[in-house]
DNA sequence: TAGATTGTTAATCGATTAACAATC
DNA sequence: TAGATTGTTAATCGATTAACAATC
């Protein structure tokens, strides 16, 4: 195992802010920023930072701090964004249309090279300007190309299906929007999008607002 | 301040999903659960769902478990999905069409009574028989119905603006997409989804994989 | 009653914060 | 050099897990 294999997920999941941030203040031409003042921007503690930064190796300079393009750059890489990746989607309902004309993760580097759905030739796709593929295709096209990336949009009675032709065609990281929890082998990534548990939080806080 | 806002958001955001499972249940006809069965099912530790649970109150009984029905209505009321909400929608593209038009949040009691965008007259609109109403009748709409949660799916850029507006009409829960921290008053509600932070992490896994 | 399982306290683990020596 | 700020160790805090008495 590497190293940063180690890194916990909860580091992980600060990095793209402290990235975001970093490209920001490279846009407006600042190129140096101290722990502090990552601080003030992000919210982290100053010590938080520095001791998350660390885990990947000593970015800064003591008197100094951090060079905003050297750290930005170094982040990219760590989280795998100095790279362009090949995506499928399957469910061609309203999200996954959302998710997949959305620009940014274009941007990022996910090329969505493939719109999967059991019902393709639905009218609406045709009005959208959607290329929607028969589901019986999925696992040749994964191959042929290598994808490398599966996103899911279907309904939650499909979810577990899907995950199962990702995995056997190979893919070994999924983006899983449906309300589902799917089960996948060890070395396949899954990261689920839970947008109804997310919802939830804020009526549960206006409810116990309604308590006072 | 009452009890339960003492509890951790944690232990808030696990309450989703042992109400899911116990909707599950319900419906399979179970009527008993022990913390055990339902760490099975959830993953979470029995220890971790006593604990969770207790936070609200004994809903369980010594040598027997808890009631499936019962619970179920708890965690419900808890997280306040035993009534319903007006919820408005800003920002009309395409996130906002499939959010607005997602079904699970209409079941779940959150009504979305009313969609807006700076540009209301897009064709595109008509076609997917939305109506959007002008950003400028924002203020008021959700004053004149009491509109308790707001929705921002517009730009990063337009954000922002989009949560003044809501906070300044008496919103007090606010559920964000836009890539951007926003800000907003203590006694307001701010629940983002990072759509992008959640997409790193995969691109993080994969450039790990590579390494080894 | 005996067995089962909660509610709850105590122990452990991991993550965050504080502190400061190292060093630019 | 003096001042600033990192890298890193130590202290604290909070969350999870273990254990078991209470009790159905």
């Amino acid at each position: 195992m590497s190293k940063d294999s180690q890194v916990s997920i909860t580091v992980i999941r600060r990095l793209p802010k402290y990235h975001r941030y970093l490209g920001d203040l490279l846009k407006r031409g600042i190129n140096r920023i101290s722990s502090q003042e990552l601080s003030n921007l992000t919210g982290f503690t100053a010590s938080q930072i520095r001791q998350d930064l660390n885990n990947f190796g000593g970015f800064g300079q003591q008197g100094y701090g951090y060079n905003v393009e050297e750290l930005y750059n170094e982040l990219g890489k760590i989280l795998g964004l100095d790279r362009e990746y090949k995506v499928v989607v399957t469910g061609a309902g309203n999200l996954g249309h959302a998710v997949t004309l959305y620009r940014g993760f274009k941007d990022a580097g996910f090329n969505i090279i493939g719109v999967f759905d059991i019902n393709p030739d639905n009218p609406r796709y045709a009005s959208r300007n959607m290329e929607v593929k028969h589901r019986d295709g999925l696992e040749d096209f994964i191959k042929e190309n290598n994808v490398e990336i599966g996103i899911i949009t279907t309904s939650k009675e499909n979810a577990q299906e899907v995950a199962d032709i990702y995995v056997k065609s190979g893919i070994k990281a999924i983006w899983n929007f449906a309300t589902v929890d799917l089960i996948v082998p060890d070395d396949v990534a899954l990261e689920s999008v839970r947008l109804s548990e997310s919802l939830f939080t804020l009526s549960y806080f206006l409810r116990s607002q309604d308590e006072r």
